[in-house]
RNA sequence: GGGUCAGUAGCUCAGUUGGAUAGAGCAACGGCCUUCUAAGCCGUGGGUCGGGGGUUCGAAUCCCUCCUGGCUCACCA
């Protein structure tokens, strides 16, 4: 049953107003005391040229409810305040729970549709830095999302392996390969090679007219230089790797830009077709000011040569034919904004179909800095993505080292990955971001470790019961603590908070609701005794816990955390 | 200068389809271990919601304007 539609069609009945009408004015009062649902009716004073406050006592005086759904109903400031019994409550979101157990959440919403989402995406032969983290988890936690509510989900990563810049690599391993050991820390080797040879071409434009040429014969398939090629870029993936398993990150396909060099001509030809590429200063652009662009967007440098906005339309082409997909989301930091809005305005001239070009996306990301200040790769003050998760595995092992528990090294990898991927999570993907470690991997408060830690204690309450009591036996008159009721409401508003994730491709959306979860469920294993002599008390309570487990392991599932077993 | 995102408690942030007394966490201060795990719980203090106008019964939320900061403004990705 749904609780607001009920309230909605007893004001009908009584006013003579539309029934949807009054859904949409119906709200849920932030403060609890408020009731559960209320009915504002500043806005319908004007309409029936009465007070407020006299319409609210009107509708009071004459709607009827039944009792055992609505216990009470107030009136306030103009506030119509509804109340719902508790046990009624607990009824509804049990058994509405009880239908789907485990797949509580999951959702038909998405089935036979296809979402592709590209994340990740950093450029080989680069350490994979702290600014890479952001795309990766973000990104991640949308495909799970996605794949939560039944959607078709395709992860892509989209490589940066293209460009003047691997020529280079080219040039300096042809001068200093020999030197270098690449049986480990291979990337960091080749940041090092990238960094002479720039050095040298600073010093030397020979030497930099040697790399364009390089790349030329890249392009052409020279057979040195596309073997060299593809060697940093299985290194730099075997490295890369090592991050994704460590985060629990699969993807559906891993392409670079380069498999899409030989598909850019049908980008170019089509555009000409449609007349909308023209000549300007040398280069082949798209002008896309009836679109409220101001920048054209580059198509084809002056030197003939492409450029990756050319690469990310022929992508999108590829993608459209071998996926047919409904959402294309692209998980890419906001200082690429223009990119895109330049792109997808491209893309109209394309003669896809609609479909294709409404659901291009970009989910932009704010930056993300540490608490010592601003990260600089020519300072050499970024962090590595490996060595900031290391540092959270050790720093977790150092606090549960005295525990008694077994497995200490898994529960700590968890746990500070965990931490990691929550504090990139927690705050609104549009804002900048202080990455704070050591707030991350506070066991109290909002974080990672938190919610796990009372996932876990869901699951040792459950273990120590050693039962799940059934449905059909449970005593809803025996919840009616605040806390119990509280945690009853937001279990109802799991799916409603994920629908809402999803439509706003939000995952804080979902670790603000788990904190919230979380720490509702301390109150009520706080306040309550869950293990206790009534039996019917103990039932209700074990269910609920039940409930609290499965939302929680849910939800930290959609984000990419792992639960321990203990901690 | 144009575009864009932001400015809320000492710090990090929620809250914006306009609603009732603006909320958390950290930090500070004061309590609580004979209790299903104290990695916890309870309590206290702390605010001109960047400034100023406007619309409204009602504005952190919508409109205008100004200030401050991030990102960005064609041959890099």
């Amino acid at each position: 049953m749904d609780f607001k539609t009920y309230i909605a069609e007893a004001i009908s009945n009584v006013t003579n107003i539309d029934k949807e009408e009054i859904k949409t004015y119906i709200e849920i009062p932030k403060i609890e005391a408020n009731g559960d649902f209320a009915f504002p009716c500043f806005r319908l004073a004007k309409e029936l040229k009465q007070s407020p406050i006299n319409i609210a006592n009107n509708i009071k005086d004459n709607i009827i409810v039944d009792n055992n759904i609505i216990s009470k109903i107030d009136v306030v400031n103009g506030f119509l305040n509804f109340y719902i019994a508790k046990s009624c409550l607990a009824k509804e979101t049990i058994m509405k729970f009880d239908s789907q157990k485990e797949e509580y959440g999951k959702s038909e919403i998405g089935e036979g549709k296809t979402v592709i989402v590209e994340y990740s995406s950093p450029n080989i032969a680069k350490p994979f830095h702290i600014g890479h983290l952001k795309t990766t988890i973000i990104g991640n936690s949308l495909y799970k999302l996605y794949k939560f509510l039944g959607f078709k989900t395709i992860g892509i990563n989209h490589l940066g392996d293209y460009g003047t810049q691997f020529a280079k690599l080219i040039e300096g391993y042809k001068r200093w390969g020999e030197e270098y050991d690449f049986s480990t820390d291979a990337i960091d080797k080749l940041a090092d090679i990238y960094k002479r040879i720039n050095a040298l071409c600073e010093e030397d434009e020979n030497v930099l007219e040697e790399c364009r040429a390089t790349f030329k014969k890249l392009e052409d398939g020279d057979k040195y230089c596309t073997e060299l090629w593809n060697k940093f870029k299985d290194l730099s993936i075997e490295e890369f790797n090592k991050i994704y398993d460590l985060l629990g990150i699969k993807f559906d396909s891993i392409k670079g830009e380069a498999f899409y060099s030989d598909k850019m001509q049908e980008v170019i030809d089509l555009l000409e077709k449609s007349g909308k590429l023209i000549e300007s200063q040398g280069a082949k652009v798209v002008d896309l000011e009836n679109q409220g662009i101001n920048t054209p967007c580059i198509i084809q440098k002056a030197n003939g040569s492409s450029i990756y906005a050319t690469r990310d339309l022929a992508a999108i082409l590829y993608r459209a034919r071998t996926y047919d997909f409904d959402k294309c989301l692209y998980v890419v930091g906001e200082e690429q904004s223009l990119h895109f809005k330049q792109v997808f305005a491209v893309a109209k001239y394309l003669g896809l179909d609609e479909k294709y070009t409404n659901g291009l996306e970009h989910v932009s990301y704010g930056m993300i800095r540490l608490p010592e200040g601003k990260m600089s790769s020519r300072k050499g003050n970024f962090v590595k993505v490996k060595d900031l998760i290391d540092e959270a595995i050790s720093k977790s092992k150092e606090i549960i080292k005295d525990r008694d528990i077994e497995n200490k090294d898994l529960i700590a990898k968890q746990v500070g990955v965990g931490a990691v991927i929550f504090e990139d999570l927690a705050e609104s993907r549009t804002k900048n971001q202080v990455f704070d470690l050591k707030e991350a991997l506070n066991f109290n408060g909002e974080t990672g470790p938190y919610i796990q830690y009372m996932t876990v204690r869901t699951k040792s309450v459950l273990e120590k019961a050693g039962y799940l009591p059934k449905v059909e036996e449970l005593n809803f008159e025996k919840i009616t603590d605040d806390s119990s009721i509280k945690l009853l409401k937001l279990i109802d508003n799991f799916n409603s908070i994920l629908l809402d994730a999803m439509q706003k491709n939000e995952p804080s959306i979902i670790s603000r609701y788990l904190i919230d979860v979380s720490e509702t469920f301390s109150t009520f294993y706080n306040n309550n005794k869950i293990l206790c002599d009534d039996k019917e008390a103990q039932d209700a309570r074990l269910y609920i816990t039940y409930m609290t487990k499965v939302i929680l392991t849910n939800g930290l599932g959609i984000l990419g955390i792992e639960v321990p077993e203990k901690m």
